[in-house]
DNA sequence: CGCTTTTGACCGGCGC
DNA sequence: GCGCCGGTCAAAAGCG
């Protein structure tokens, strides 16, 4: 992922004969620097995502330290259970209804997305190449962005519901929450790669059904393509950090805007040069 | 006309 | 028991 692509299509250096001399080597130096300069935000993209990672993986350590073999979420679970049932409970009732809310957990697939997108778009949708038709909308207390709920409509059996809504600290990004597995292929490859055109994926955070626990592995199945990753397994790849880099770089490329403020910085130097 | 979206009503869980 | 809140339902409206 280079932004050579970008420098070619943007500034067709052949498309005029040169009329200074030193202008050539001088494009050439600015070639070069913006070459090394692109370099350098490569690494850093890459150094961001791999502390990103290391961080996530820091996290789940410790809620596994905190909770060994169980979740807040069947710790929450089982505290209402032992509220409706008796107190004087046999343990090995405890045990199995324990077993019997790990097993409801690893079954209920629960991941979260963060999509970028561009700040004036105010729908909730994301097109991820699943067909999705909204049962619901509700503005939630701790969010003043309203919440959308879908429901995989592309086959009736399919139990895949969608949370989508904007986040509190930055509403240009948009949160959606994936329950469930679908039960069925891939929908649109087209729709999901126009999406990601239109936006970037910040990150597929594997999320337990409450906040600070060590969930199960959790699968978000964006289709069997590059850009379906396992969160809990891939996250930390080579693989998935250069699926990262890509898209953000990818994202910067296809932006129009910084197409042209690129392409204007750039023209400017070279006016600033030969004007002197 | 059929499908999707909108939106107010309703329901169940949870805390007090 | 009551109120709050998130999630779902379903009738009405919108749209192609």
């Amino acid at each position: 992922m280079e932004f050579n692509g970008l420098l070619n299509t943007s500034l067709d250096l052949n498309a005029e004969p040169l009329r200074f001399p030193d202008e050539r080597s001088a494009l050439v130096d600015e070639l070069k620097r913006v070459n090394a300069e692109n370099k350098r935000l490569t690494e850093m993209l890459t150094e961001v995502s791999k502390n990103y990672n290391e961080l996530q993986n820091r996290i789940m350590e410790c809620n596994k330290i905190k909770n060994p073999g169980m979740d807040n979420t069947a710790a929450s679970r089982k505290r209402k259970a032992v509220i409706n049932g008796s107190a004087s409970e046999s343990s090995s009732s405890d045990e199995q209804s324990c077993k019997k809310l790990r097993e409801e957990h690893t079954k209920a697939k629960i991941s979260r997305v963060y999509i970028q997108t561009q700040a004036s778009d105010t729908s909730l949708i994301v097109k991820d190449g699943y067909q999705w038709r909204k049962y619901g909308q509700k503005v939630t207390r701790d969010n003043p962005c309203p919440r959308a709920y879908f429901k995989c409509s592309y086959a009736p059996t399919c139990p895949v519901k969608k949370k989508v809504q904007r986040s509190v600290e930055d509403r240009s990004v948009l949160v959606a929450t994936y329950d469930g597995e679908h039960n069925h292929p891939h929908t649109s490859k087209l729709e999901m790669t126009s999406d990601l055109n239109r936006s970037v994926i910040l990150g597929l955070v594997p999320c337990p059904t409450s906040l600070g626990s060590s969930g199960p592995s959790i699968t978000l199945d964006l289709t069997k393509q590059k850009t379906s990753y396992n969160s809990s397994s891939k996250v930390s790849t080579p693989e998935f950090q250069k699926f990262l880099v890509e898209q953000m770089a990818s994202t910067l490329t296809k932006d129009p805007n910084f197409k042209s403020a690129l392409a204007a910085a750039i023209s400017g130097k070279f006016l600033q040069q030969t004007e002197r």
